[in-house]
Formats: structure tokens, sequence, C-alpha cells
DNA sequence: CACCGCTACTAACGATCATAGTAGATGTGA
DNA sequence: TCACATCTACTATGATCGTTAGTAGCGGTG
């Protein structure tokens, strides 16, 4: 999968940050990327991540309200995964990450283990 | 930083295939992609690699020897720690990530952090 | 019925990647 | 010494993708 690029990232933390479904005018008003767009941007770029896939849409009236597909965290989650799976050596590359992460985050790591096991 | 392309993601991997460093004609010979290249055209990707800090190289007589700068298990856990961090909330998304993994994966995150504990 | 907001279609521009040719430097063999 | 082969540097072109936006068409509202 492709990289987002800088503007679809915006929209996508936009939408991420919102707790319902918005329209194309609310996603533009709440974009913070200090230039000011037009419109017809915003709903292009709504339109090209629909397409690929990011953002589902409903009919609300006779404009669309969109929301992401996924949660920023399954997104990241599913993101981790292709890094590893294209790196042609996951365990590998897990050991070294587990290795450089910082204390917090293996402490993070260690919880989220222990929780996996009851669960 | 931008995603590779498929072309340079197609070179690193010859060069991190390699045991040692090489030049490029060694790299045009070794690349599996299908098509058949120029030798300027590899010439032209190790540059830009190498502009982008992937590779490094070292004159060897009048040709350069090619190298990668970091392990390909580095670039991956870089290409993790990355992702975490654009995602704006690296813990979730990690405790996401973990309880989406494999039995095995899991395995091998506990004997990595067994090993963290000792180091 | 005219206007307004919304979506669809289309387009242009810039950046980046893919691809490769030409020129210049340098060493090698005749 | 000179022609030739090899290698690097510079330059260029086409394709793809992200960014940006205009125009047209549609459907409700006043």
């Amino acid at each position: 999968m492709r990289c987002l690029g800088e503007l679809e990232s915006a929209v996508m933390r936009v939408l991420w940050d919102s707790v319902e479904p918005i329209k194309v005018r609310a996603v533009l008003s709440r974009l913070d990327t200090g230039r000011s767009l037009a419109y017809t941007t915003v709903l292009t770029v709504l339109d090209n991540l629909h397409r690929k896939g990011w953002v589902q849409r409903d009919l609300d009236g006779r404009a669309y309200l969109y929301r992401p597909t996924r949660t920023r965290e399954e997104a990241a989650a599913r993101s981790l995964h292709q890094v590893l799976v294209a790196s042609g050596a996951p365990d590998v590359v897990l050991a070294h990450f587990v290795a450089s992460v910082s204390d917090e985050q293996a402490e993070t790591l260690r919880a989220a283990l222990r929780e996996r096991e009851r669960g």
C-alpha cells in the first residue's frame, strides 16, 4: 500500500479526531494546514480516500457524511503489520524493535502481552 | 520519511542480500525485476538512494562499492518507530498491535522482552 | 423560478520515481 | 602514445500520484 500524502493525512486526522461522521465543509473548517483550501479540494481528497478504502460515507440528505473505515489504532497496527511483512524477516525485526524501544513502551508491551494471555 | 519506490526497494533488497559491498554492475545482474534495465538506470537509483541516506559507498579503484547504511532489521525497526510516532498514540497502537499478532510473534515478543531485561 | 449548497467530472501543475542517453575521466592493451 | 572499455556525472523524458481547483449539474428553499 502506498503512503498517504500530507493533505490526505491531515484529512484523516480530522476524521479520526471527530467523534461522529462529518461533512466536507466540516472537514474543511477543522483542517489546520496553515494554508486555506478550496471546498472542492477537500472534496476531491475525500473522494480519493474513499476510492482507496480509507473512508466510508453515507448520504445524509444530499450531502455525504464521511468517517474513517478503521480507527486510528487499527490503521496504525495494520501499517505495523505491513512493515513487518515487507521486511521479509518479521521475527528478527520484532526482536530488533523491542530492543530499541523506550522503557515505557516495553512496559506497554508487557502489559499488552499479559492482557492478551487473559483474552 | 517518504516511502521508497518499487525499483528502489528492489535495489535495497539486493544490497541487503549481499554479504559484502557490491558495484553497480553486480546490483544490475542480481536484480530480479522481470524486466531488463540499463546500467545507468541502476546507477541513478543507487545515486538517489545515496542522496537519501539509504546507502553508503566507497571507492574501490575507479568504481564505487555500495552497501546499505542500515541493516534490513534496523531499517524496518526504524519504520516501525515512525509509524508509531506518526500515529499520535504509540501506546494505544502498540496494545492494539500486540492483540492482533500471531501466537508465534507474541512468543517472539516475550522472548525479546526477556532478552531486553537481561541486557 | 431563481438561487444556493452539494456532488461529479475534468484538468492542470508539481514532485517523485523509472528509465536511459551522452559526456567526461581514467586505466588498459596494442 | 592512442584507441578502447569501463565507470561516474550530468541531463532529460515519461509515468504516476498528490495537490489544487474550476465548471457543470442536481435538488431543495425562499
